[in-house]
DNA sequence: GTCTATACCTTGATAGAC
DNA sequence: GTCTATCAAGGTATAGAC
């Protein structure tokens, strides 16, 4: 992928996250660039290919994550999780899930599978370790692993967007009240 | 409130829970009800006026919902106001909230104005439910009130939101576990 | 209060030169 | 790969008649 290529879609992912997939323009990502319409244009033909690439740029990088992790014990690796949530919330930008997830219905239909397959390999990932660190006795917590996985990832997720409303704090509450009830 | 006014507010609300605030038009509003834009634009001269007046009405609503649960116990109340979310998600609609805050800083003052005013409130209802119905032994939870509010508020929007893009059966996962945990 | 008509702007997208 | 130039479409909003 070429420079101006990857530029684009970094920019475009921010601009999601900080306004909304229908809120931004061509011209949002032209302009700090210091290039023309066209020239996005000629990577992305149509801005559903450009939110396509957004989407699947956060999946790769979470599977970066993951790799990285692995060698962690099963708690700590959700603590990374909790920060990599906890970034996101410092720069005042929400998760890709709950940036897009509102406009689902006006998505193409391959931005609308991606960000399913998001979803899923997500949970799945958190379900697993969630059943994995509770077997060893490093976390506690009732019910299936799948739902147990399904509060956390909904706290996480609109603790940002609580947070853009009502100020950066009620993310720490947030994060902090699920790590301590999982103990 | 005339009629008509009443029906542009009420298919606005719909609109901005189905497709997102910046997602939708007056041409959305005016073909339904067979009028023109000039008369969306009469009641509600700019856009911000009508999402301004789509929270407040929700903020009269849930005002009348909370006066009308006074009686209950405080378990059935919070009760009450799951089922509250479970009707937006039979009807494939997520939460103003969750609609509106990854728009935020899109949006004109007067609206998020408003839309702080609607998470303090619900919020603040929904704590102290929780603290008194833990002193009855109606509930059981640790750590302060406020912080188990936010908690389960955004396990409720964030429900919506995933049910939208996974399915609508993680909402009934989501409501279950949330009001199993409580006991 | 609602209409017709329209002004004005931004948007996503394309054609063709370099 | 990037540019200039341009397009059609759709958006919000307003003026003025009825």
């Amino acid at each position: 992928m070429s420079e101006t290529k990857e530029k684009i879609v970094a920019l475009a992912g921010q601009l999601v996250r900080k306004k909304g997939f229908n809120a931004f323009s061509y011209k949002d990502i032209s302009d700090p660039l210091e290039i023309r319409n066209a020239a996005v244009h000629y990577h992305f033909p149509a801005k559903s290919d450009l939110g396509t690439e957004v989407i699947g740029c956060e999946l790769e990088k979470f599977a970066e994550n993951v790799e990285k992790w692995k060698g962690l014990p099963e708690d700590k690796q959700i603590m990374k999780l909790v920060e990599v949530f906890q970034k996101h919330n410092k720069n005042g930008m929400v998760c890709l899930m709950g940036s897009l997830a509102p406009d689902f219905e006006t998505l193409s239909a391959p931005m609308q599978k991606k960000l399913q397959q998001m979803g899923n390999e997500m949970l799945d990932w958190l379900a697993e370790k969630l059943e994995k660190g509770r077997r060893k006795k490093l976390l506690r917590f009732e019910g299936h692993a799948y739902d147990r996985a399904l509060l956390i990832m909904t706290n996480l997720q609109s603790s940002l967007l609580l947070s853009r409303v009502l100020g950066p704090s009620v993310f720490n509450r947030i994060s902090e009240r699920v790590l301590k009830d999982l103990k």
